[in-house]
DNA sequence: GTCTATAAAGAGATAGAC
DNA sequence: GTCTATCTCTTTATAGAC
């Protein structure tokens, strides 16, 4: 496993080493001497390439959610070529939003069920920061997403379309957290436990969700 | 503010010091130096009281969710005096399992925000360990809850119950942890943001999701 | 019970040889 | 680019005076 480390630059190494431990174990448990021994280089090396380990944390989330980003305002575009302006399909919006999710999973070389860790676990132990380069583009990505989802669910007030927008991220978010611990609080025996299985099975959860009708305490004038 | 701090113990200073600190911060952002200052004590105190800082993060949790499980319990006894042997109404499940953790939200001296993220970071910074003490307690609600869901809800197989159980919970957890960001990645004027003004709209989404119809993709030979 | 002082270990970062 | 050695800082935890 270490042996065909030789061949891909240290730099490289080191950004495989950080991910897969971030992931693992979180960023703060994480020290530069475990993530330069599980990467065979010198402890001095992450501040030769990155200059710090919160650079380098940086890097690691923005290689993974950067791509992902990109690919959801893709999809969105996909739908606009296929739907023009009229309303898309609730269920086509959210799976332009959580394919690319799945699709980079696979992609990045680590175990399904690390990936989301990386990102939840990178931001969430460094607090609020996240890197600069990505705020933008998730305010970008919401926004769109937001919009259709205003025009797909024409029954509902804007504001219960964001809040069940974020109970939707919750719900992705949460999956990809503890998708491998749900075992742990049942006795029942569980077939196909990764993501990727369960993909399917968001998408219905949350088309239900946002599809769900308003019950009376919230109802304003306004819908 | 911290003038009122002589009557009550040492102790309960700490406890009190320290979830507002982990809430903030996150558990292992917080040294104990911090939490003496805050709670007006002497750095040794934590270890005098708790011989370790991971001690006081168990009992920061579980003084928390211990009382929040008893309450759904007993909710779920309370349905059952009403409902007997027949299915609960979906909602009212719902309602059991989320209310007791908004009302001991605000038994909680904490701001209303804080106190999701006292659980949430508190078990996320530490890795996989649950106090012990709360493990089983979390596996018996859990149980419960899906006994019921699985009648509230005859036309899904047990194995989706579970998941969109799952999903449900990552809603709540999403939204305790981050119902003050919401607001981060929008445009939009909020009004009412709290996890308080948002209980109605979190069981309105839950109900749709677990509700939903199952695609073709996820529907076996057993439904 | 509360304090000071300190032990012991570990962290991130850097200087300078090679 | 890579290494060793080390600096500086902070952490948890403890020992012992009061």
């Amino acid at each position: 496993m270490e042996s065909d480390n030789e061949k891909v630059s240290t730099k490289e190494r080191l950004l495989v080493a950080a991910e897969k431990l971030f992931a693992e174990k979180g960023f703060q448990e994480v020290s530069l001497r475990d993530i330069t021994k599980e990467a065979n280089a010198n402890v001095a090396s992450v501040n030769y390439y990155f200059s710090s380990k919160d650079v380098l944390a940086d890097e690691v989330i923005t290689r993974h959610i950067s791509p992902v980003n990109d690919a959801r305002l893709e999809a969105l575009e996909t739908l606009k070529k296929k739907y023009g302006d009229a309303a898309f399909p609730l269920r086509e919006i959210l799976q332009a939003f959580m394919k690319p999710m799945v699709e980079q999973m696979h992609s990045s070389g680590l175990r399904s069920d690390l990936f989301g860790k990386v990102m939840g676990r990178c931001m969430a132990d460094r607090g609020k920061k996240m890197p600069v380069q990505v705020e933008p583009q998730m305010k970008a990505v919401l926004g769109a997403f937001i919009s259709e989802l205003i025009k797909a669910l024409p029954n509902l007030d804007a504001e219960t379309v964001l809040w069940r927008l974020h109970f939707s991220f919750g719900v992705v978010a949460h999956t990809l957290l503890f998708s491998d611990r749900i075992a742990d609080f049942t006795e029942m025996p569980l077939e196909g436990m990764g993501m990727d299985a369960s993909l399917e099975r968001v998408v219905d959860y949350c088309c239900g969700g946002l599809l769900a009708e308003v019950s009376a305490e919230q109802q304003g004038g306004e819908q």
